[in-house]
Order: structure tokens, then C-alpha cells, then sequence
DNA sequence: CTTTGGATTGACTCGTCAGTCAACCGAGGG
DNA sequence: CCCTCGGTTGACTGACGAGTCAATCCAAAG
């Protein structure tokens, strides 16, 4: 048999075990569960859960740092495509966020509950990378502002805060059960949310009139 | 000498240890914090704050309700006053929270970090109360929709959604210092915000180039 | 002066977990 | 066949901190 055929050994069982944190910390929150529930979930004795990580903690980390330099990732390859409008960059952006949370909606909990949320315990630690994140959206609209398409009287950083913080608002409202969540809305919602932020919601009849 | 001469009683006891726990919540967190910390801080034996209130919890529960009904007052007090546009109401629900986070930073940290932002564990209890604040600015926006003021393909609770996580967003940068805040930073944050969300971050000449 | 009862004190109890560790297992090599 | 060693086990420890409670204080009433 090839490599996983029946015995998981050394790899396997940490990603068995980042597979059960994942689904107990997304149920029960990273401070309200045992370390024993992530070894059960996972099938595993208590003791071996410090065989593969130092801590409760370092699982979070592994959890959230994993996932988040694939957004970074994203983000930063979106940027480099020149063809792309400010504007469409930002919907590509809102549109990564949206999916990572469809595909897996128990990891997008954790990492925005428990640390992007939580900046200031756990998160606090994490701060620098969330930092990324703002500036590589800053950067996107500054370029729009230079080029003329975004208001220059609305900083970069600003926008960036508005924007992202919209995004995280939705997830927040999907995770809680506030806003429906059904595949349609997830694909409504990456068109809608740049059209909010980056048109605005007044109708442009409106902002028509007043710019003429 | 009035009331509050010198003794302080009852009441006033409570008070203080409201007081301090803003002070200690904020500085240390909620679950990184002692119920000592908080009776150190407010000056007074460990066992009094059990007599002011049942558990750790209900400080932080007292602490939020207060303050958060305060909130929910004011925009129904806004959105009654018929001669202000859907834009300018928002202008105001903005400038309520911005002012709110300048003059008691602290207690709005608090508020932010531990319940609103933390609608996993703790603030799961609060999440009706923290639902009508955004059904009331859905209201304002529906009625804008209505009128025709804005588009009407931007569904009012979704558009709540959107505005209100800017604003959240902001007050978590400035209290991660993450941007600047001088008095001049919260004046401004006020209309920009509301130009951001409203107006969109698109030019003018966009917009208008668009619609034309 | 004595009584009464709420305010105040802080040492103590008691449950909870994160993290440790000595023992155990089993595959592969000699 | 036995030895070795990384992977695996789970009972145990030690720290910590929320909440309790019996004792004390003190102001006002009688």
C-alpha cells in the first residue's frame, strides 16, 4: 500500500488532530473546551495531543497562521493583476474571504472568532500578520486613488478598515445566524458587498445628481 | 454636605466597582483578569464585590446592558427626527458610537472586546440586544430604500450589516492602535465614514460616468 | 449603653484543567 | 528470538481562581 493506506502515523495524526480542534473549537470555543475534547474528537489519548504541539495554544497558532498566509497569499497574487480594476481587485478579495468560509466555515470560525476578533488575548500576539491583511487592501486603493477612480479625501487605511470590516460583519452575521447563508447568498454577497462599499448605497441618481 | 460627602454606600460602592472593572476589563481582558484584580482596583475587600453582584459575569453583563441600551435609545431617538435624509441619520448613529468610544475609551473597549466581538462565548447571551441595533439601522436604510434614496438591490440588513462593521472596525483600529487618534482623527472618521458607506469609495465622476 | 442589621473583610474550599511522565506497544532490524 | 526506539497511553500533579462564609465593623435606633 501506498503511503495512508491503513496506519496514519507522525503527519497524519497532527492533521488528524488540527482537524478535531478545528471542529471542537469551532463548537464549543477555544476557552470553554478541554484539551481532553480535542483528544477525544480526534480519537487520540490526552498525552499525545503534546506529542505533536507544545500547548493548547500553539494549536490555535498552527490553525491561524496556516490559513491566513493563504489569504495573504491571495491577496497579494490578485494585486498583481494588472488587468484588473481597483474595483474588481476588491471583489476577488471579498470573493477569496467568501468562499474560504463556504469550503470551511468551522476553520473561517475559529480564525475570526477566536483570534482576528479576539486581538485583544489571543490575537494580540497575531496583530503583525492581521496588519498585512489591512495593508495589502490599503495598497490596492491607493493605487485607485492615484489613478483617479477612488475619492483621494478618504485615506487609503481608512478604506481599507471600512472595507474589510464589512466583510468580517458578514461572516460574524453567517456565523451567528443572522443573515440567511445559502449558496445563493454567499454569491450574491461578493458582487453586493463591493457594490456597497465601492458605489456606495445611495442610488446613483442620487450621486448623480449631486456630482453634477 | 449633599449626598456623597464623604461615605461612600451602597450604591455608590457598586458604582466604583463598575468603575474599576471597566479600568481592569480593558486593561487585562475579561478571562485574564482576577475577581481580586477588580476589588484591588476599586479599593475594596475581595468577598464585597460577591455582595454587589452574583458572579464575575454579571459585572461585565451590567457593564454592557448599560451602556448598550443608552446606544439603542439614541438611534431611535435619531431616526424619529423626520427632517434629517437616510444619510444624515447614519451620519449620526456614527457620530453617537465615535463620541461614545472618545469620551469613555475604556468602557467601549470593553464592550467591543468582550461582548460584541465575542458573540461566541459570552456575548451569545447578548446577541438579541445586539441584533436590535442592527435591525434599527436596517430601519433607516429600508426607509431609504423606500423613498428611493438608495438602491434598492442592497437589501437593508445587509447593507446594516456592511455599516455597521465599519464603524466596529474602526473602533477595534483605534483600539489596537492601529490608526491614529487624535480628536481631529474622530471628527473626521464621523463624516468619512458615512461618505465611505453611503457615497461609496468610488470618485464622483465614476459614479456619475456610470449612471450617464 | 445595648441592640440590630446591613456593609465589609479576607482566609478558605473546592472543582477544574493544562501540562507531565513513567509505562506500554509494536514494527523493523540484527 | 530479542532489542530498540519512536509513537502512544492515561493517571496524576500542581496551580490557579471563582465563589463561600463566619467573623467583624459601624451607624442608627431604642
Amino acid at each position: 500500500m501506498a503511503a495512508g493506506g491503513g496506519k496514519r502515523t507522525g503527519v497524519d495524526k497532527q492533521r488528524l488532530i488540527l482537524d478535531a480542534a478545528i471542529r471542537v473549537f469551532a463548537r464549543q470555543g477555544f476557552h470553554s473546551c478541554r484539551v481532553s475534547d480535542v483528544a477525544d474528537e480526534a480519537g487520540v489519548a490526552y498525552g499525545l495531543v503534546y506529542h505533536y504541539f507544545s500547548s493548547k495554544e500553539e494549536i490555535l497558532n498552527t490553525l491561524f497562521t496556516e490559513r491566513w498566509q493563504l489569504m495573504l497569499d491571495a491577496i497579494v497574487e490578485i494585486d498583481k493583476r494588472d488587468e484588473l480594476s481597483a474595483r474588481d481587485k476588491l471583489a476577488e478579495v471579498a470573493g477569496f474571504i467568501i468562499d474560504s468560509y463556504r469550503h470551511e466555515p468551522d476553520l473561517m470560525k475559529v480564525i475570526i472568532v477566536e483570534v482576528t476578533r479576539a486581538a485583544n488575548t489571543f490575537g494580540r500576539h497575531h496583530l503583525p500578520k492581521i496588519r498585512e491583511a489591512y495593508n495589502l487592501i490599503a495598497g490596492i486603493v491607493e493605487q485607485a486613488r492615484v489613478d483617479g477612480s477612488f475619492k483621494s479625501d478618504i485615506s487609503a487605511e481608512f478604506a481599507a478598515m471600512c472595507f474589510y470590516g464589512a466583510i468580517e460583519q458578514l461572516l460574524t452575521a453567517w456565523i451567528f445566524d443572522i443573515l440567511p447563508r445559502s449558496d445563493d447568498d454567499f454569491e450574491r454577497a461578493k458582487g453586493l458587498v463591493v457594490e456597497a462599499i465601492c458605489g456606495g448605497l445611495e442610488s446613483d441618481t442620487v450621486s448623480a445628481s449631486l456630482a453634477g
